[in-house]
RNA sequence: GGCGGUAUCGUCUAGGGGACUAGGACACAGCCCUCUCAAGGCUGGAACACGGGUUCGAAUCCCGUUACCGCUACCA
């Protein structure tokens, strides 16, 4: 088999979309298995909705994906053109013809179709003009477009993930490939390009499924040789409808600054619209390669499944190598204000250590900033939920923590499993059970109802402000008696 | 309206004539583990859109209906 040459065409008119970036992650992925080459083509010929922020924005969403592109990217507004000598090209060889009506009439003519309720066609024997009229109108310099002359016939393609593809040519009308202003349109650009690309397979949406038709047709009066064509199904929002905005998040930005690893979305994605074939959910790049195929590819839309993303980056969030979680984490940290990353850096055990205790309670790694905070800065605030559960009688409390914090003090070392003995025997010289000295405690380290284990809060807090909180936290109490 | 596409639990999916009493995952509920919260383990409810064929036999093949989606521009 040839090196295929896929490519990624996105136009710069908003951020990258997650079913773009899905698009992309296929063609991708192709690319890697079959050892071919995966190019951007940024379609910017929409001169008024392109915008250099949406191209900057497409750039930096492949890049946070890790999505790379062979070779230089194609800007489509480069090539117009060779789009132009193209379409005259056709134009010169009868597979085109020269349509005078001007674009208001045209409109006119499909508006009123319309309204009486019947499909407009453009009427090829009263477009096309005889020789005479034709040159007559050119002295006159009168302005025109070009119409692809649609031939006869029926036009098919055995698609990637849909099999056999037919359309009747009939049902296609004789379409614009250069507009009167002598600009390129869409199916012409395209086609051009991916020729002069040498693009082996185009894979794209399936709201594509209808302008290919028109593009082989173009391939093949250009005389060039068509691709082969795939069209993945499109994602939909929860309520069944093309995502929007009205969904939440839909850029691939969006996610990376609400905490998901893009590893995550990579494996996600991967999953909307394909499947390895068996009960494999959880992988990485290198197996999402490996096991990448056509066949796994669906026909159906899917669903945006906000939930699933979420536990899928819980997955990688545990299943990642700690230094790496570092590394992303570490910013975050340093953002909220909790040390910088100098500092985590300098005792890379002790912070490993406390995202271990961490990573297994968030799914999105902004989540880890809140539990974070008992591991930073000398004091506690108590939450007045957690005094009122767990610190209701303040005398009694106050002597527990107060007999805790002597057994702790005299522990000549700070591990966890002496810690343990320890109070376990407390509670057992006191007739009562483990959770009512851990309980109040964990309150008095941490001022919440909920944390990692106990032992571990006590390692990693540390020996010093373990026992400068408890004494607080007995402080507080007695005070408050 | 025309043309095209799609149709398995709420969602993502396995399934390509008999192994289907339809499997897994997310979500949900319960239980276990347990110092709390997670994580993890176990259990449960939950689907072949409908109607016709073909066949000894259909979730799987064919046809029709319905629903949903897309396209229908001198937008991309």
């Amino acid at each position: 088999m040839k090196r295929p040459r896929v490519r990624f065409a996105p136009s710069p008119t908003g951020f990258l979309h997650v079913g773009g970036a899905r698009t992309a992650l296929f063609n991708w992925l192709y690319a890697k298995k079959f050892d071919g080459e995966f190019l951007l083509r940024i379609e910017d010929t929409d001169r008024a909705r392109s915008t250099d922020e949406s191209t900057r924005a497409i750039f930096e969403g492949l890049a946070w994906l890790g999505l790379t592109w062979d070779e230089e990217v194609v800007y489509q507004g480069a090539n117009v053109e060779r789009h132009y000598a193209d379409a005259h090209r056709l134009l010169a060889s009868g597979a085109a013809y020269r349509d005078f009506t001007p674009a208001a009439e045209t409109e006119r003519l499909r508006a009123e179709a319309e309204a009486r309720g019947e499909a407009y066609r453009v009427d090829r024997a009263a477009t096309m003009l005889s020789e005479a009229d034709i040159a007559e109108r050119l002295a006159r310099q009168e302005p025109y477009a070009i119409r692809f002359k649609v031939p006869d016939g029926y036009t098919e393609w055995h698609d990637l993930v849909h099999e056999r593809i037919a359309f009747p040519n009939k049902d296609i009308e004789d379409f614009i490939i250069l507009r009167s202003d002598g600009t390129p349109v869409y199916n012409m650009a395209v086609v051009s390009d991916d020729i002069a690309m040498r693009i082996t397979l185009v894979m794209r949406g399936d709201d594509h499924i209808s302008n290919t038709p028109k593009q082989i047709l173009l391939y093949r009066a250009l005389g060039a040789e068509v691709p082969q064509f795939g069209h993945v199904p499109m994602i939909h929002g929860a309520d069944g409808k093309k995502l929007s905005k009205r969904h939440g998040a839909t850029a691939v930005g969006d996610y990376q600054h609400l905490g998901f690893l893009p590893q995550a979305m990579l494996n996600f994605l991967a999953l909307l619209g394909w499947s390895p074939g068996d009960d494999t959910e959880v992988m990485l790049l290198p197996e999402l390669i490996e096991r990448f195929s056509v066949q796994g590819l669906h026909a159906k839309a899917a669903i945006f499944d906000t939930k699933k993303l979420e536990w899928m980056n819980g997955q990688h969030l545990a299943l990642m190598p700690i230094a790496e979680l570092g590394h992303v984490v570490a910013p975050l940290f340093e953002k909220a204000g909790l040390a910088t990353v100098a500092e985590l850096a300098s005792r890379p055990e002790w912070f490993h250590g406390v995202l271990e205790l961490l990573r297994v309670r968030a799914r999105l790694t902004d989540e880890m900033i809140p539990l974070a905070t008992t591991f930073f800065g000398a004091t506690v605030e108590y939450e007045p939920e957690a005094i009122g559960k767990q610190w209701r009688d303040a005398a009694v409390t106050a002597e527990i923590l107060q007999a805790t914090h002597d057994r702790l003090a005299t522990l000549e070392q700070w591990e966890p499993a002496a810690m343990e003995d320890a109070l376990r025997k407390l509670a057992e010289e006191k007739g009562i059970s483990g959770g009512k000295i851990f309980q109040p405690l964990r309150v008095a380290l941490t001022g919440k109802t909920v944390s990692p284990g106990i032992f571990d809060v006590l390692l990693y807090v540390g020996r010093d402000h373990s026992l400068a909180r408890i004494g607080a936290a007995v402080a507080f109490l007695s005070k408050d008696a």
